[in-house]
DNA sequence: TTTACTGTACCATCCAGACGGTGTAGTTAT
DNA sequence: ATAACTACACCGTCTGGATGGTACAGTAAA
């Protein structure tokens, strides 16, 4: 699993290239250069754009489900995602703008993060005696992480936390 | 107000762009095709690329800010917000993806709707007897707003529909 | 006359992807 | 043992096309 190091490396790096500069600013030089490759071996790892931008995605997915395994199934999934030791990593708010610079690139890129959101909010209903109010719940943690990832969330540090907890303590009960 | 009309139709312009081809593929001369102008036409009303994503934001605002203050501001801003007749129709949608291009082109251009964000979630915040509740249903409906944008909301239109109207009836209560 | 464009031509830069080459570890043939 | 060969991982350059922006001459309406 070598590979899947040096595979990380460069996709560590498309998502500091794309946080820094904007998603349309990711280029495959720019994601060589900050990751000390030439581009000559990020295509070696990701023959093409498109490649490196589903990559991106898959990886955003990967450390989402490992998040909520890692907290164990006896919750249900609502629960895990909104557990308090759940919260968004700098890291993993990183991870997200994978979305956005999919989105930028080619909408239809998207399909996988769409299938994996049906399967979460399928979920979701279906381990809920109040499905609508788990369903509240979970879109005002997606209402949250977007405006985080956009950088436009107006609450404060402590403000979200808050937030997120009382999000966190009524999952507790549905 | 003729030449608002005409800025008009190239905002829309290039919301069509954003919305058939992806965020990165919104070029001046593709939103001129498009609004059926030359580019120098496009160049005139907006000197620069960024000048016309600055636009479209701007738009975006404002169109939100209309929408409200037409429900009349008797009910509170949540409320408003989540009204039923106020269901984000496509022509709205569309309207959002300019957050998206702004994104995508250099994040500092989403400063004003970091603002307008501000401002809302305070007025929220502050017209309400039980804050966390309406900032969660707030919440709740920002989510379901970038769902739609990206356009991976894994809930159908009726469902989604189910969960507006639910969010719309709990916001009278607080 | 000014405003609001059109149309053409042009430039500098950026960028994806192709391509040929390099080093090296391992494998096979002799 | 060693020469020949292969597969992998990667480098660095090149090219053709896209793109943002400029310049300018012309047109049509108010």
């Amino acid at each position: 699993m070598r590979s899947n190091n040096k595979k990380d490396q460069i996709l560590e790096a498309a998502l500091q290239v794309v946080e820094e500069n904007g998603a349309n600013h990711l280029t495959i030089d720019a994601v060589a250069a900050c990751a000390k490759f030439s581009k000559g071996g990020v295509l070696y790892h990701f023959p093409s754009k498109k490649a490196l931008l589903s990559g991106m995605l898959d990886y955003l997915i990967q450390a989402n489900e490992k998040r909520m395994s890692a907290l164990g199934d006896s919750e249900n999934l609502l629960s895990a995602l909104l557990h308090k030791e759940n919260l968004m990593t700098p890291a993993e708010r990183r991870a997200s703008l994978a979305l956005l610079a999919a989105a930028a690139e080619d909408p239809e890129l998207l399909t996988p993060a769409k299938d994996y959101m049906k399967r979460v909010v399928d979920e979701i209903s279906q381990n809920s005696q109040q499905p609508m109010e788990a369903l509240t719940l979970f879109l005002a943690h997606e209402g949250i992480r977007y405006l985080d990832i956009l950088e436009i969330n107006p609450m404060g540090t402590k403000q979200t936390r808050e937030v997120l907890e009382q999000l966190s303590q009524r999952a507790k009960e549905v």
